[in-house]
DNA sequence: CAAAAAAATTGATAACAATCAATATTCTAT
DNA sequence: ATAGAATATTGATTGTTATCAATTTTTTTG
Protein backbone atom coordinates (compact mmCIF):
# COMPACT_ATOMS: atom_id res chain seq x y z
CA UNK A 1 0.00 0.00 0.00
CA UNK A 2 1.41 3.63 -1.00
CA UNK A 3 0.87 6.91 -1.25
CA UNK A 4 -3.00 7.47 -0.20
CA UNK A 5 -3.94 10.65 -2.43
CA UNK A 6 -6.94 12.72 -2.57
CA UNK A 7 -9.14 11.85 -5.81
CA UNK A 8 -9.26 14.95 -7.88
CA UNK A 9 -12.44 13.70 -9.98
CA UNK A 10 -15.12 11.38 -9.27
CA UNK A 11 -17.10 12.89 -12.03
CA UNK A 12 -15.22 11.86 -14.46
CA UNK A 13 -14.27 8.56 -12.57
CA UNK A 14 -15.41 6.17 -15.11
CA UNK A 15 -16.76 3.57 -12.56
CA UNK A 16 -18.35 5.47 -10.33
CA UNK A 17 -20.19 6.90 -13.04
CA UNK A 18 -22.34 4.29 -12.58
CA UNK A 19 -24.13 6.05 -10.21
CA UNK A 20 -24.40 9.66 -11.43
CA UNK A 21 -28.07 9.30 -12.26
CA UNK A 22 -28.66 7.87 -8.26
CA UNK A 23 -27.15 10.84 -7.00
CA UNK A 24 -27.10 14.91 -6.74
CA UNK A 25 -23.78 16.73 -7.97
CA UNK A 26 -23.47 17.97 -4.41
CA UNK A 27 -23.51 14.69 -3.15
CA UNK A 28 -20.75 13.35 -5.68
CA UNK A 29 -18.74 16.42 -4.09
CA UNK A 30 -18.98 15.40 -1.02
CA UNK A 31 -18.26 11.98 -1.73
CA UNK A 32 -15.05 13.26 -3.74
CA UNK A 33 -14.20 15.48 -0.94
CA UNK A 34 -14.20 11.93 1.20
CA UNK A 35 -12.67 9.48 -0.48
CA UNK A 36 -8.72 8.63 -1.07
CA UNK A 37 -7.41 7.14 -3.55
CA UNK A 38 -4.99 3.80 -2.30
CA UNK A 39 -2.32 2.39 -4.40
CA UNK A 40 -1.56 -1.77 -3.64
CA UNK A 41 0.68 -3.72 -5.28
CA UNK A 42 -0.09 -7.67 -6.41
CA UNK A 43 0.33 -9.78 -3.10
CA UNK A 44 -1.04 -6.92 -0.48
CA UNK A 45 -3.51 -7.60 2.10
CA UNK A 46 -6.14 -4.67 1.87
CA UNK A 47 -8.71 -6.74 4.81
CA UNK A 48 -7.50 -8.85 7.13
CA UNK A 49 -9.96 -11.41 8.25
CA UNK A 50 -10.89 -10.46 11.84
CA UNK A 51 -10.10 -6.73 11.57
CA UNK A 52 -12.27 -3.88 12.53
CA UNK A 53 -14.55 -2.79 9.57
CA UNK A 54 -13.81 0.79 8.90
CA UNK A 55 -13.68 1.89 5.52
CA UNK A 56 -15.68 1.36 2.11
CA UNK A 57 -13.66 -0.06 -0.39
CA UNK A 58 -14.22 -0.07 -4.37
CA UNK A 59 -11.77 -1.32 -7.04
CA UNK A 60 -10.85 1.24 -9.25
CA UNK A 61 -8.73 -0.52 -11.41
CA UNK A 62 -6.64 -3.92 -11.00
CA UNK A 63 -7.98 -7.29 -9.51
CA UNK A 64 -8.27 -8.59 -6.11
CA UNK A 65 -9.25 -11.41 -4.36
CA UNK A 66 -11.91 -12.28 -1.43
CA UNK A 67 -11.14 -15.40 0.45
CA UNK A 68 -11.82 -17.19 3.60
CA UNK A 69 -8.57 -18.06 5.61
CA UNK A 70 -9.10 -21.21 7.03
CA UNK A 71 -6.66 -23.51 9.22
CA UNK A 72 -4.54 -24.89 6.30
CA UNK A 73 -5.86 -24.07 2.93
CA UNK A 74 -7.87 -20.96 2.43
CA UNK A 75 -10.90 -20.70 -0.32
CA UNK A 76 -11.71 -17.87 -2.76
CA UNK A 77 -14.90 -17.06 -2.73
CA UNK A 78 -15.06 -14.62 -5.24
CA UNK A 79 -12.85 -12.08 -7.48
CA UNK A 80 -13.23 -8.08 -7.61
CA UNK A 81 -12.31 -6.65 -10.69
CA UNK A 82 -12.33 -2.77 -11.70
CA UNK A 83 -15.87 -1.41 -11.24
CA UNK A 84 -17.07 -2.89 -8.32
CA UNK A 85 -17.39 -2.53 -4.64
CA UNK A 86 -15.54 -5.10 -2.45
CA UNK A 87 -16.66 -6.09 1.24
CA UNK A 88 -19.66 -4.11 1.09
CA UNK A 89 -21.81 -6.93 2.83
CA UNK A 90 -19.50 -6.25 6.11
CA UNK A 91 -19.89 -2.14 5.84
CA UNK A 92 -23.43 -2.55 7.95
CA UNK A 93 -22.87 -4.67 10.41
CA UNK A 94 -21.16 -4.67 13.81
CA UNK A 95 -19.14 -7.29 13.16
CA UNK A 96 -15.75 -7.84 11.98
CA UNK A 97 -13.88 -8.89 9.02
CA UNK A 98 -14.99 -12.65 8.34
CA UNK A 99 -12.77 -13.05 5.62
CA UNK A 100 -9.69 -11.39 3.87
CA UNK A 101 -9.03 -9.09 0.94
CA UNK A 102 -5.95 -8.91 -1.10
CA UNK A 103 -4.29 -8.04 -4.22
CA UNK A 104 -3.90 -10.64 -7.22
CA UNK A 105 -2.38 -7.71 -9.54
CA UNK A 106 -1.44 -4.20 -8.99
CA UNK A 107 -4.38 -2.52 -7.94
CA UNK A 108 -5.89 1.04 -7.56
CA UNK A 109 -8.56 1.61 -4.48
CA UNK A 110 -10.76 4.17 -3.40
CA UNK A 111 -11.94 4.17 0.24
CA UNK A 112 -14.32 6.17 2.61
CA UNK A 113 -15.15 5.92 5.95
CA UNK A 114 -18.10 3.60 6.95
CA UNK A 115 -19.84 6.37 8.77
CA UNK A 116 -19.33 8.68 6.09
CA UNK A 117 -20.87 6.35 3.76
CA UNK A 118 -23.82 4.91 5.46
CA UNK A 119 -24.48 8.61 6.31
CA UNK A 120 -24.80 8.99 1.95
CA UNK A 121 -26.51 5.93 1.28
CA UNK A 122 -29.00 7.23 4.56
CA UNK A 123 -30.04 10.22 2.63
CA UNK A 124 -29.71 8.77 -0.61
CA UNK A 125 -32.76 6.18 -1.49
CA UNK A 126 -31.94 5.07 -4.75
CA UNK A 127 -28.25 4.89 -4.38
CA UNK A 128 -29.58 3.51 -0.95
CA UNK A 129 -31.30 0.66 -2.98
CA UNK A 130 -28.47 0.01 -5.37
CA UNK A 131 -26.46 -0.44 -2.94
CA UNK A 132 -29.08 -3.08 -1.06
CA UNK A 133 -29.18 -4.49 -4.66
CA UNK A 134 -25.41 -5.10 -4.69
CA UNK A 135 -25.02 -6.47 -1.36
CA UNK A 136 -28.09 -9.14 -2.34
CA UNK A 137 -26.17 -10.24 -6.10
CA UNK A 138 -23.52 -10.92 -3.67
CA UNK A 139 -25.52 -13.15 -1.81
CA UNK A 140 -26.80 -15.18 -4.76
CA UNK A 141 -23.02 -15.09 -5.71
CA UNK A 142 -22.37 -17.22 -2.44
CA UNK A 143 -25.44 -18.95 -2.87
CA UNK A 144 -24.05 -20.00 -6.40
CA UNK A 145 -20.53 -21.36 -4.53
CA UNK A 146 -22.27 -23.70 -2.02
CA UNK A 147 -23.80 -25.28 -5.14
CA UNK A 148 -20.57 -25.37 -6.94
CA UNK A 149 -18.24 -26.74 -4.00
CA UNK A 150 -21.19 -29.30 -2.54
CA UNK A 151 -22.73 -30.44 -5.35
CA UNK A 152 -19.62 -30.60 -7.42
CA UNK A 153 -17.15 -32.60 -8.23
CA UNK A 154 -13.79 -31.31 -8.49
CA UNK A 155 -13.13 -31.63 -12.49
CA UNK A 156 -16.29 -29.83 -12.71
CA UNK A 157 -15.09 -26.81 -10.33
CA UNK A 158 -12.15 -26.29 -12.30
CA UNK A 159 -13.72 -26.37 -15.66
CA UNK A 160 -16.41 -24.06 -14.52
CA UNK A 161 -13.54 -21.70 -13.76
CA UNK A 162 -11.43 -21.97 -16.71
CA UNK A 163 -14.92 -21.17 -19.02
CA UNK A 164 -15.64 -18.50 -16.93
CA UNK A 165 -12.53 -16.81 -17.53
CA UNK A 166 -12.73 -17.68 -20.85
CA UNK A 167 -16.57 -16.63 -21.12
CA UNK A 168 -16.94 -13.86 -18.91
CA UNK A 169 -13.53 -12.45 -17.79
CA UNK A 170 -11.43 -12.23 -20.89
CA UNK A 171 -14.02 -13.02 -23.52
CA UNK A 172 -11.54 -14.70 -25.14
CA UNK A 173 -10.40 -18.90 -25.67
CA UNK A 174 -6.67 -17.76 -24.81
CA UNK A 175 -6.07 -15.75 -21.49
CA UNK A 176 -3.26 -15.47 -18.66
CA UNK A 177 -4.34 -16.85 -15.66
CA UNK A 178 -4.40 -13.99 -13.04
CA UNK A 179 -3.91 -16.55 -10.40
CA UNK A 180 -1.26 -19.09 -9.07
CA UNK A 181 -1.79 -22.54 -9.01
CA UNK A 182 -2.25 -22.79 -5.56
CA UNK A 183 -4.65 -19.92 -6.03
CA UNK A 184 -6.67 -21.68 -8.83
CA UNK A 185 -7.54 -24.73 -6.83
CA UNK A 186 -8.54 -22.13 -3.62
CA UNK A 187 -11.10 -20.88 -6.19
CA UNK A 188 -12.14 -24.35 -6.72
CA UNK A 189 -11.65 -25.34 -3.19
CA UNK A 190 -9.83 -28.28 -4.02
CA UNK A 191 -6.00 -29.33 -3.18
CA UNK A 192 -3.43 -27.73 -5.45
CA UNK A 193 -2.03 -31.20 -6.78
CA UNK A 194 -5.24 -32.66 -8.19
CA UNK A 195 -5.67 -29.29 -9.90
CA UNK A 196 -2.04 -29.61 -11.54
CA UNK A 197 -3.10 -32.74 -12.51
CA UNK A 198 -6.58 -32.18 -14.28
CA UNK A 199 -5.11 -29.05 -16.26
CA UNK A 200 -2.33 -31.87 -17.15
CA UNK A 201 -4.74 -34.08 -17.78
CA UNK A 202 -6.63 -31.58 -20.02
CA UNK A 203 -3.48 -30.45 -21.81
CA UNK A 204 -2.86 -34.27 -22.68
CA UNK A 205 -5.92 -35.12 -23.63
CA UNK A 206 -5.65 -31.48 -26.24
CA UNK A 207 -8.76 -30.32 -24.86
CA UNK A 208 -6.33 -27.03 -23.29
CA UNK A 209 -2.96 -25.80 -23.91
CA UNK A 210 -1.02 -24.62 -21.22
CA UNK A 211 2.17 -21.87 -20.68
CA UNK A 212 3.12 -21.62 -17.41
CA UNK A 213 -0.13 -19.24 -16.73
CA UNK A 214 -1.20 -18.79 -20.38
CA UNK A 215 -4.12 -20.88 -21.14
CA UNK A 216 -5.66 -21.93 -24.37
CA UNK A 217 -8.97 -23.32 -24.66
CA UNK A 218 -8.23 -25.29 -27.43
CA UNK A 219 -11.87 -27.85 -27.79
CA UNK A 220 -14.36 -25.75 -26.12
CA UNK A 221 -17.67 -28.04 -26.66
CA UNK A 222 -15.51 -30.93 -25.78
CA UNK A 223 -14.66 -29.01 -22.30
CA UNK A 224 -17.97 -27.94 -21.60
CA UNK A 225 -18.91 -31.21 -21.66
CA UNK A 226 -16.54 -33.12 -19.86
CA UNK B 1 -51.19 -22.93 1.99
CA UNK B 2 -54.61 -22.09 2.90
CA UNK B 3 -56.62 -19.10 4.13
CA UNK B 4 -55.18 -15.58 3.25
CA UNK B 5 -56.31 -13.20 5.56
CA UNK B 6 -55.87 -9.91 5.64
CA UNK B 7 -53.80 -8.73 8.60
CA UNK B 8 -55.69 -6.85 11.51
CA UNK B 9 -53.55 -5.03 13.47
CA UNK B 10 -49.84 -5.09 12.46
CA UNK B 11 -48.83 -2.43 15.51
CA UNK B 12 -49.59 -5.22 17.74
CA UNK B 13 -47.87 -7.73 15.84
CA UNK B 14 -45.00 -8.92 18.46
CA UNK B 15 -42.65 -9.31 15.55
CA UNK B 16 -43.65 -6.31 13.49
CA UNK B 17 -42.68 -4.20 16.50
CA UNK B 18 -39.13 -4.69 16.33
CA UNK B 19 -39.22 -1.91 13.60
CA UNK B 20 -41.89 0.37 14.99
CA UNK B 21 -39.15 3.33 15.94
CA UNK B 22 -38.11 2.93 12.16
CA UNK B 23 -41.18 3.39 10.58
CA UNK B 24 -44.34 6.12 11.65
CA UNK B 25 -47.16 4.89 12.05
CA UNK B 26 -48.53 6.07 8.79
CA UNK B 27 -46.47 3.18 7.33
CA UNK B 28 -47.37 0.92 9.57
CA UNK B 29 -50.96 1.56 8.86
CA UNK B 30 -50.30 1.13 4.91
CA UNK B 31 -48.12 -2.24 5.23
CA UNK B 32 -51.41 -3.64 7.68
CA UNK B 33 -53.80 -2.73 4.45
CA UNK B 34 -51.04 -4.08 1.65
CA UNK B 35 -50.16 -7.28 3.46
CA UNK B 36 -51.49 -10.81 3.84
CA UNK B 37 -51.47 -13.47 6.55
CA UNK B 38 -51.64 -17.19 5.02
CA UNK B 39 -51.02 -20.22 6.79
CA UNK B 40 -48.99 -23.34 5.49
CA UNK B 41 -48.48 -26.54 6.98
CA UNK B 42 -45.67 -28.44 7.62
CA UNK B 43 -43.99 -29.71 4.26
CA UNK B 44 -45.47 -27.46 2.15
CA UNK B 45 -43.44 -25.32 -0.44
CA UNK B 46 -43.56 -21.57 -0.34
CA UNK B 47 -40.62 -20.91 -2.70
CA UNK B 48 -39.92 -23.05 -5.59
CA UNK B 49 -36.39 -22.63 -6.95
CA UNK B 50 -36.42 -21.06 -10.11
CA UNK B 51 -39.69 -19.33 -10.04
CA UNK B 52 -41.10 -15.21 -10.15
CA UNK B 53 -40.20 -13.31 -7.17
CA UNK B 54 -43.34 -11.09 -5.93
CA UNK B 55 -43.43 -10.98 -2.36
CA UNK B 56 -41.52 -10.18 0.63
CA UNK B 57 -42.03 -12.60 3.03
CA UNK B 58 -42.07 -12.76 6.71
CA UNK B 59 -42.20 -15.75 9.16
CA UNK B 60 -45.29 -14.73 12.30
CA UNK B 61 -44.92 -18.11 13.61
CA UNK B 62 -43.33 -21.37 12.59
CA UNK B 63 -40.21 -22.62 10.92
CA UNK B 64 -39.29 -22.59 7.55
CA UNK B 65 -36.19 -24.29 4.98
CA UNK B 66 -34.20 -22.23 2.96
CA UNK B 67 -32.74 -25.16 0.58
CA UNK B 68 -30.77 -25.64 -2.91
CA UNK B 69 -32.16 -28.28 -5.42
CA UNK B 70 -29.78 -30.16 -6.63
CA UNK B 71 -29.94 -33.06 -8.57
CA UNK B 72 -30.55 -35.96 -6.50
CA UNK B 73 -29.70 -34.11 -3.11
CA UNK B 74 -30.58 -30.87 -1.68
CA UNK B 75 -28.72 -28.86 0.87
CA UNK B 76 -30.25 -26.51 3.77
CA UNK B 77 -28.42 -23.32 3.49
CA UNK B 78 -30.94 -22.00 6.73
CA UNK B 79 -33.58 -22.73 8.80
CA UNK B 80 -35.62 -19.42 9.52
CA UNK B 81 -37.58 -18.98 12.76
CA UNK B 82 -40.63 -17.03 13.94
CA UNK B 83 -39.78 -13.08 13.91
CA UNK B 84 -37.89 -13.06 10.18
CA UNK B 85 -37.56 -12.23 6.46
CA UNK B 86 -37.16 -14.92 4.69
CA UNK B 87 -36.00 -14.54 1.27
CA UNK B 88 -35.09 -11.08 1.21
CA UNK B 89 -31.73 -11.75 -0.71
CA UNK B 90 -33.57 -12.00 -3.65
CA UNK B 91 -36.36 -9.49 -3.75
CA UNK B 92 -33.89 -6.95 -5.20
CA UNK B 93 -32.79 -8.42 -8.03
CA UNK B 94 -34.27 -8.55 -11.25
CA UNK B 95 -33.69 -12.87 -11.00
CA UNK B 96 -35.78 -15.55 -10.26
CA UNK B 97 -35.53 -17.34 -6.97
CA UNK B 98 -32.20 -19.69 -7.20
CA UNK B 99 -33.19 -21.86 -3.74
CA UNK B 100 -36.71 -23.01 -2.61
CA UNK B 101 -38.55 -22.32 0.55
CA UNK B 102 -40.53 -24.76 2.95
CA UNK B 103 -42.22 -25.29 5.98
CA UNK B 104 -40.53 -28.07 8.12
CA UNK B 105 -43.24 -26.41 11.02
CA UNK B 106 -46.81 -25.86 10.46
CA UNK B 107 -46.31 -21.77 9.94
CA UNK B 108 -47.99 -18.25 9.59
CA UNK B 109 -46.47 -15.74 7.38
CA UNK B 110 -47.30 -12.49 6.61
CA UNK B 111 -46.89 -11.83 2.90
CA UNK B 112 -46.52 -7.80 0.87
CA UNK B 113 -45.89 -7.87 -2.64
CA UNK B 114 -41.84 -6.85 -4.34
CA UNK B 115 -43.85 -3.28 -5.35
CA UNK B 116 -45.31 -2.30 -2.22
CA UNK B 117 -42.12 -3.38 -0.14
CA UNK B 118 -39.25 -1.72 -2.30
CA UNK B 119 -42.05 1.61 -2.44
CA UNK B 120 -41.62 1.42 1.42
CA UNK B 121 -38.05 1.10 1.90
CA UNK B 122 -37.25 3.73 -0.40
CA UNK B 123 -39.38 6.13 1.72
CA UNK B 124 -38.16 5.33 4.66
CA UNK B 125 -34.40 5.05 5.04
CA UNK B 126 -34.12 4.19 8.85
CA UNK B 127 -35.99 0.64 7.99
CA UNK B 128 -34.52 0.75 4.13
CA UNK B 129 -30.91 0.70 6.13
CA UNK B 130 -32.19 -2.49 8.73
CA UNK B 131 -32.82 -4.03 5.58
CA UNK B 132 -29.71 -4.06 3.56
CA UNK B 133 -28.34 -4.97 7.34
CA UNK B 134 -30.40 -7.72 7.02
CA UNK B 135 -29.50 -9.13 3.78
CA UNK B 136 -25.65 -8.59 5.15
CA UNK B 137 -26.36 -10.68 7.46
CA UNK B 138 -27.49 -13.63 5.67
CA UNK B 139 -24.37 -12.66 3.55
CA UNK B 140 -22.40 -13.30 6.82
CA UNK B 141 -24.15 -16.45 7.41
CA UNK B 142 -23.50 -18.02 4.21
CA UNK B 143 -20.07 -17.54 4.07
CA UNK B 144 -20.05 -19.35 7.47
CA UNK B 145 -21.78 -21.62 5.42
CA UNK B 146 -19.07 -22.53 2.97
CA UNK B 147 -15.90 -22.30 5.79
CA UNK B 148 -18.25 -25.31 7.67
CA UNK B 149 -19.31 -27.23 4.67
CA UNK B 150 -15.48 -27.05 2.91
CA UNK B 151 -13.04 -26.81 6.14
CA UNK B 152 -14.71 -29.18 8.40
CA UNK B 153 -15.27 -32.87 8.08
CA UNK B 154 -18.97 -33.95 8.03
CA UNK B 155 -18.53 -35.31 12.29
CA UNK B 156 -17.82 -31.92 13.30
CA UNK B 157 -20.28 -30.32 10.98
CA UNK B 158 -23.01 -32.33 12.65
CA UNK B 159 -21.90 -31.49 15.69
CA UNK B 160 -21.79 -27.97 15.04
CA UNK B 161 -25.77 -28.01 14.14
CA UNK B 162 -26.65 -30.09 17.32
CA UNK B 163 -24.46 -27.50 19.36
CA UNK B 164 -26.33 -24.94 17.18
CA UNK B 165 -29.64 -26.32 18.20
CA UNK B 166 -28.81 -26.48 21.92
CA UNK B 167 -26.92 -23.44 22.24
CA UNK B 168 -28.64 -20.95 20.27
CA UNK B 169 -32.10 -22.40 19.14
CA UNK B 170 -33.92 -24.47 22.28
CA UNK B 171 -31.34 -23.41 24.82
CA UNK B 172 -31.66 -26.15 26.02
CA UNK B 173 -29.28 -29.59 26.53
CA UNK B 174 -33.06 -31.85 25.77
CA UNK B 175 -35.02 -31.25 22.73
CA UNK B 176 -37.23 -32.31 19.92
CA UNK B 177 -35.13 -31.91 16.21
CA UNK B 178 -37.76 -30.16 14.04
CA UNK B 179 -35.84 -32.04 10.98
CA UNK B 180 -36.21 -35.40 9.62
CA UNK B 181 -33.14 -37.92 9.24
CA UNK B 182 -33.08 -36.40 5.56
CA UNK B 183 -33.27 -33.00 6.62
CA UNK B 184 -30.42 -32.98 9.09
CA UNK B 185 -28.26 -34.48 6.34
CA UNK B 186 -29.41 -31.96 4.31
CA UNK B 187 -28.57 -29.20 6.48
CA UNK B 188 -24.65 -30.25 7.14
CA UNK B 189 -24.39 -31.25 3.81
CA UNK B 190 -23.72 -35.17 3.91
CA UNK B 191 -25.31 -38.17 2.86
CA UNK B 192 -28.05 -39.35 5.18
CA UNK B 193 -26.38 -42.89 6.12
CA UNK B 194 -23.53 -41.45 7.62
CA UNK B 195 -26.26 -38.60 9.73
CA UNK B 196 -27.59 -41.77 11.37
CA UNK B 197 -24.08 -43.97 11.73
CA UNK B 198 -22.53 -40.65 13.41
CA UNK B 199 -25.46 -40.02 15.51
CA UNK B 200 -25.05 -44.00 16.49
CA UNK B 201 -21.83 -43.61 17.31
CA UNK B 202 -22.30 -40.82 19.69
CA UNK B 203 -25.23 -42.84 21.31
CA UNK B 204 -22.65 -45.74 21.58
CA UNK B 205 -20.59 -43.63 23.31
CA UNK B 206 -23.33 -42.24 25.35
CA UNK B 207 -22.30 -38.56 24.76
CA UNK B 208 -25.85 -38.20 23.27
CA UNK B 209 -29.38 -39.71 23.94
CA UNK B 210 -31.56 -40.23 21.05
CA UNK B 211 -35.14 -41.39 21.43
CA UNK B 212 -36.61 -40.75 17.45
CA UNK B 213 -36.19 -37.10 17.19
CA UNK B 214 -35.58 -36.19 20.66
CA UNK B 215 -32.11 -35.52 21.48
CA UNK B 216 -30.46 -35.39 24.76
CA UNK B 217 -26.96 -33.98 24.80
CA UNK B 218 -25.22 -35.77 27.88
CA UNK B 219 -21.49 -35.04 28.02
CA UNK B 220 -21.77 -31.48 26.22
CA UNK B 221 -17.89 -30.74 26.81
CA UNK B 222 -16.56 -34.27 24.85
CA UNK B 223 -19.32 -33.96 21.87
CA UNK B 224 -18.18 -30.10 21.43
CA UNK B 225 -14.35 -31.69 21.49
CA UNK B 226 -14.90 -34.73 19.11
C1' DC C 1 24.60 -14.04 -11.69
C1' DA C 2 24.05 -17.34 -8.23
C1' DA C 3 21.72 -19.01 -4.37
C1' DA C 4 17.61 -19.50 -2.11
C1' DA C 5 12.85 -19.54 -2.00
C1' DA C 6 8.56 -20.29 -4.01
C1' DA C 7 5.71 -22.55 -7.24
C1' DA C 8 4.60 -26.38 -10.15
C1' DT C 9 4.51 -31.18 -11.34
C1' DT C 10 3.97 -36.23 -10.94
C1' DG C 11 3.39 -40.60 -8.59
C1' DA C 12 1.97 -43.41 -4.65
C1' DT C 13 -0.89 -43.93 -0.71
C1' DA C 14 -4.45 -43.19 2.62
C1' DA C 15 -8.62 -41.29 4.45
C1' DC C 16 -13.02 -39.82 4.13
C1' DA C 17 -17.47 -40.06 2.81
C1' DA C 18 -20.82 -41.54 -0.74
C1' DT C 19 -23.24 -45.20 -2.61
C1' DC C 20 -25.41 -49.62 -2.71
C1' DA C 21 -28.10 -53.04 -0.44
C1' DA C 22 -30.95 -55.10 2.84
C1' DT C 23 -33.91 -54.64 6.69
C1' DA C 24 -36.41 -52.42 10.42
C1' DT C 25 -39.25 -48.99 12.14
C1' DT C 26 -42.50 -45.32 12.04
C1' DC C 27 -46.01 -42.70 9.90
C1' DT C 28 -50.18 -41.99 7.03
C1' DA C 29 -54.41 -42.70 5.02
C1' DT C 30 -58.33 -45.43 4.05
C1' DA D 1 -56.76 -51.54 12.21
C1' DT D 2 -53.99 -52.44 8.46
C1' DA D 3 -51.57 -51.88 4.10
C1' DG D 4 -48.50 -49.09 1.90
C1' DA D 5 -45.34 -45.49 1.98
C1' DA D 6 -41.91 -42.95 3.97
C1' DT D 7 -38.24 -42.79 7.13
C1' DA D 8 -34.50 -44.75 9.69
C1' DT D 9 -30.76 -47.96 10.51
C1' DT D 10 -26.65 -50.92 9.74
C1' DG D 11 -23.12 -53.22 7.05
C1' DA D 12 -20.17 -53.73 2.95
C1' DT D 13 -18.05 -51.63 -0.91
C1' DT D 14 -16.42 -48.16 -3.97
C1' DG D 15 -14.86 -43.82 -5.56
C1' DT D 16 -13.15 -39.41 -4.96
C1' DT D 17 -9.97 -36.42 -3.32
C1' DA D 18 -6.56 -35.16 0.06
C1' DT D 19 -2.14 -36.00 1.70
C1' DC D 20 2.59 -37.37 1.51
C1' DA D 21 6.90 -37.47 -0.90
C1' DA D 22 10.19 -36.45 -4.28
C1' DT D 23 11.63 -33.68 -8.13
C1' DT D 24 11.64 -29.99 -11.46
C1' DT D 25 10.89 -25.43 -12.83
C1' DT D 26 10.35 -20.67 -12.09
C1' DT D 27 10.86 -16.55 -9.53
C1' DT D 28 13.00 -13.60 -6.29
C1' DT D 29 16.71 -11.35 -4.17
C1' DG D 30 21.28 -10.27 -2.27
Amino acid sequence: MSNPTKSNNCKNCPYISKFKNMLPNSEINKIQSNCMIVNFKKGETIVKQGSDVTEAIYVLDGQVKVFLEGNKKNIIVKLVRAGNYVGLQSLFLNERYYYSISVIEDSVLCMSSKDFFIDIIKKNSDFHFEITSLVSKCTSHVFQKIIEFNQKQVKERLIDVLLDFSDNVFKSKEFILPLTRKELSELCAMSMENTVRLLSEFKKKKIINIEGKKITILQYDILKNS
